[in-house]
DNA sequence: ATCTCCCGCCATATG
DNA sequence: CATATGGCGGGAGAT
């Protein structure tokens, strides 16, 4: 009982506290006074401490405490004791991390019950507060405005606040995930990384300006709030106005993490992103500045939650200091015509005639009418930034901005006031505090499963929460494929098993490293997988990110010379494409099966398929379109489903030969590929409720258009003829045989054995490691081979090609690049 | 030198 | 008007 607080306690409580008392008093802290006494001398913190929280809470919270925090508390502790012992001499001074934001957000969250239960319903009062953590109220500010942000707390009046302790987290960052997406933050951070790219690389081409101008920063420079049903901001004023940034930045810190594939997120980005970013780059130092300064309250104070962890990136640039989400994975928003009752968007009023709650989210996301739609600079910029780029390249029958304008059209609307709050399913009340206490339970296991989704054909058995999709366990993750000629970007979701094998494959991969190389979507794309394969968590853990070069000019025979020709590359490109996609179409016709590709994922046009516009991608599905219209992309189950592993593994696509060498495919040949009229699709797109057969249909069918539009044919992607005989429902569950998974890896070769649709097809990768490892990488940091399996030691592919040698593979090889960027802890 | 980020001035908002 | 809030950025400790 006393033991873990104890520690706590002695270690940062006491040195925090007792300094402020001496200071104020000018008494210089006296070095007898402090370290024998002290033990017990924070006891009234302590007290405190268990008064406020049931015991039950007390314990539990003294053992989390203990746990994460006691390396920060040890730390701390050490220095202490350091203090006192080693310079007696001296006054020990609190030092700066005895002082520190973090270490004060512990102390305030001890305070406090994660899950209060609605009768302890507490309430927090500024002065006590302050008084009893010793610290200056500006500090308590920094840090209930971050938890104001995330609804764990709400302002009641002056000096007094709510604790709603974390019931409200899930909801509260699935809204903001959603919110996220909308805002496209996820084009944004690619924006950025290219610009930054390019501009390392290309200092001063024009293309540089006009990439700056295009970028757009949107709505995002605009403040709004995203509200809770329960949580509105009380005291209308404070909803009205001036509430800048903490709070906002807070929610729109978080959301790029809720958004972000690899959910890591670097300060540099994040600050630019939350910048208007729209001014040059020399113009905003100062203002650039203040920012990560902020950023880094917010940080300390969601490290604290334990949503964040602070880890390194490290890129060709060198270490970056960025963050990892470390909080619930949320919830994919299939239902969210539910929940979208429940959030609310706001704003700040504009106009005083017009009500604040009107305000509210209309400003953010105009849902209906062009004009308002037209109004959305960051869609504006984007579009004119894909046009642009459009133009230069290819023109395309069909612009895509239009596409995804009037998805967006379709975009789910924000209530406009919260009189929908009542409308909360009860599913996720759940997880709500008025709820109930047995919910307390509940959520304090876990506060993804705390809510439940009601999943079709769930497997009871999931440990993980579906639908979640953490970098390191979840079924399908996402994996962002920049389009780098209209801007555009995809969304791959692959299953781990298969994750390493596109990954490799992927055609943005192929094309990518020169363009935009590592720095863009390729990075994330890589890191994604890598996340997952990685171990995390360790010592010298590291979570991985970005690959490396993808793959070095040396190790593509064609693109040789090109490598820094931008324009080179592109326009080469199409020829290349254009032999590959014949071929492509000859081997699938004859269906091949010695050397076939399996495609592991399905591509999403971000920007539009930010969730769930059922009706409009079926339609177009229905009628055919898809040849035309990237929407038709976007299936019902677009987003993150979760979708039972089985599932995934089952399906099996039809396999396209993968020809290292010539994996691109020209907008043309695509084009004329067979547009995909194969009854499945009818009967995915009919239902509109994901099932998970449709699910595994889709995810195929998405998959086969994926291919064509990864590989940056700019027009349309098409949805290729399908060699899928079987009708979706005759998926089998059998097997989940993933050999990635199974250490059915052999040797060099990788195999994919899938039994689904035809059960006829498996595909055989040879695997090739980088030529040479280029890049001495920090001693620090790990570098980690792509197909590295959970479990087993690195797979030493060999270039030689592989079984059925199929002369393509061996004739190229997939490469496996060596991941350039890591993720580092501290 | 760079990364972190504490401190507290001072403009605003609130009551 | 007195306070409560909370931008903001200098500049110093940590690395």
């Amino acid at each position: 009982l006393k033991t873990p607080l104890k520690q706590a306690a002695t270690s940062q409580l006491v040195l925090t506290e007792r300094q402020p008392d001496c200071q104020p008093l000018t008494t210089p802290p006296k070095p007898k006074e402090t370290p024998p006494a002290d033990p017990w001398t924070p006891t009234s913190n302590l007290k405190m401490l268990i008064s406020a929280a049931s015991p039950e809470i007390r314990s539990r919270e003294q053992r989390r405490q203990l746990s994460d925090s006691s390396s920060e508390v040890l730390q701390a502790k050490h220095c202490l004791q350091e203090h006192l012992l080693g310079d007696e001499y001296e006054k020990s001074q609190p030092s700066r991390k005895e002082k520190s934001l973090g270490l004060l957000c512990h102390k305030f969250l001890a305070r406090y019950p994660d899950y209060p239960s609605a009768s302890q319903k507490s309430y927090i009062c500024l002065d006590e507060v302050t008084e009893e953590l010793h610290v200056e109220r500006r500090r308590i500010y920094d840090i209930v405005n971050v938890l104001e942000s995330l609804h764990m707390v709400s302002r009641l009046a002056r000096n007094r606040y709510v604790w709603h302790g974390r019931h409200n987290l899930p909801q509260t960052l699935q809204a903001l995930k959603k919110v996220g997406e909308e805002n496209k933050y996820i084009q944004q951070i690619q924006m950025i990384k290219k610009r930054e790219y390019e501009h390392e690389f290309d200092p001063d081409s024009e293309r540089n300006e006009e990439m700056a101008s295009s970028f757009g920063s949107s709505e995002q420079s605009e403040m709004s709030f995203v509200e809770l049903p329960g949580v509105e901001f009380r005291a209308a004023s404070v909803n009205g106005r001036k509430y800048k940034s903490l709070r906002v930045m807070s929610q729109k810190f978080v959301m790029l993490f809720l958004v972000s594939t690899p959910q890591i997120v670097s300060l540099e980005v994040a600050a630019k992103i939350l910048i208007g970013e729209d001014q040059l780059e020399d113009l905003d130092k100062s203002k650039f500045k203040t920012k990560i300064r902020r950023l880094y309250d917010i940080a300390n104070v969601l490290s604290s939650l334990k949503l964040i962890k602070k880890v390194h990136v490290t890129e060709e640039r060198g270490r970056k200091p960025a963050f990892k989400w470390t909080g619930p994975e949320v919830l994919p928003n299939i239902q969210d015509t539910k929940l979208e009752a429940t959030s609310t968007v706001c704003s700040p009023p504009i106009s005083e005639s017009i009500s604040s709650k009107e305000q509210c989210s209309k400003t953010l996301f105009p849902s209906k009418g062009k004009q308002n739609f037209t109004r959305h600079s960051s869609l504006i910029k984007l579009v004119k930034s894909i046009e642009n780029d459009r133009r230069k390249i290819q023109s395309a029958p069909t612009s895509p901005v239009k596409i995804s304008a009037s998805t967006y059209q379709s975009l789910p609307v924000f209530p406009n006031t919260i009189a929908q709050f009542p409308a909360i399913p009860k599913h996720q009340l759940e997880g709500q505090s008025k709820t109930a206490e047995e919910m307390q339970m509940k959520c304090a296991l876990s506060s993804p499963e705390a809510v439940p989704k009601p999943e079709p054909s769930q497997q009871p058995a999931l440990s993980q929460p579906l639908g979640v999709c953490p970098a390191s366990h979840s079924s399908v993750s996402p994996v962002i494929l920049p389009h780098p000629q209209s801007g555009v970007s995809y969304a791959i979701y692959l299953h781990p098993s298969q994750a390493p094998t596109v990954t490799t494959y992927s055609p943005g991969f192929m094309l990518q490293p020169l363009t935009c190389a590592n720095v863009t979507g390729v990075k994330s794309n890589n890191s994604k997988v890598l996340n997952k394969i990685t171990t995390e968590e360790g010592d010298n853990q590291r979570a991985m990110d970005e690959p490396t070069k993808s793959l070095a000019s040396e190790e593509r025979p064609n693109m040789k010379s090109e490598t820094s020709s931008q324009g080179c590359l592109k326009r080469s490109q199409p020829l290349q494409e254009n032999n590959l996609i014949k071929r492509r179409r000859n081997d699938e016709e004859s269906l091949d099966t010695s050397s076939t590709f399996f495609p592991s994922g399905y591509l999403i046009p971000l920007t539009h398929c930010t969730h769930g516009n059922k009706a409009d991608s079926s339609n177009k599905e229905k009628a055919g379109v898809c040849s035309l219209q990237h929407t038709a992309y976007s299936s019902p189950i677009t987003g993150v489903i979760p979708m039972p592993a089985s599932e995934l593994k089952t399906v099996n696509i039809p396999a396209f030969h993968i020809t290292p060498l010539n994996i691109m495919l020209s907008p043309n040949s695509v084009a004329a590929a067979p547009v995909l009229s194969n009854s499945c699709l009818n009967s995915s797109s009919t239902s509109s409720a994901p099932n998970p057969s449709s699910s595994a249909l889709n995810f195929m069918l998405q998959h086969i258009g994926l291919i064509p539009a990864g590989v940056q044919v700019p027009a349309n992607p098409v949805l290729q003829h399908v060699p899928v005989s079987s009708q979706p429902e005759n998926i089998s569950h059998s097997s989940g045989n993933t050999n990635l998974q199974e250490g059915k890896v052999s040797k060099n070769t990788l195999q994919l054995d899938h039994g689904g649709l035809s059960g006829k097809y498996s595909a055989i990768i040879p695997l090739q490691q980088p030529s040479a490892p280029k890049e001495p990488q920090e001693p620090q940091a790990v570098t980690e081979n792509f197909f590295r399996t959970p479990g087993g030691p690195n797979t030493e592919p060999s270039l030689s090609a592989n079984s059925d040698g199929t002369e393509r593979i061996s004739q190229g090889t997939l490469y496996i690049p060596q991941r350039k960027l890591e993720v580092s802890e501290d």
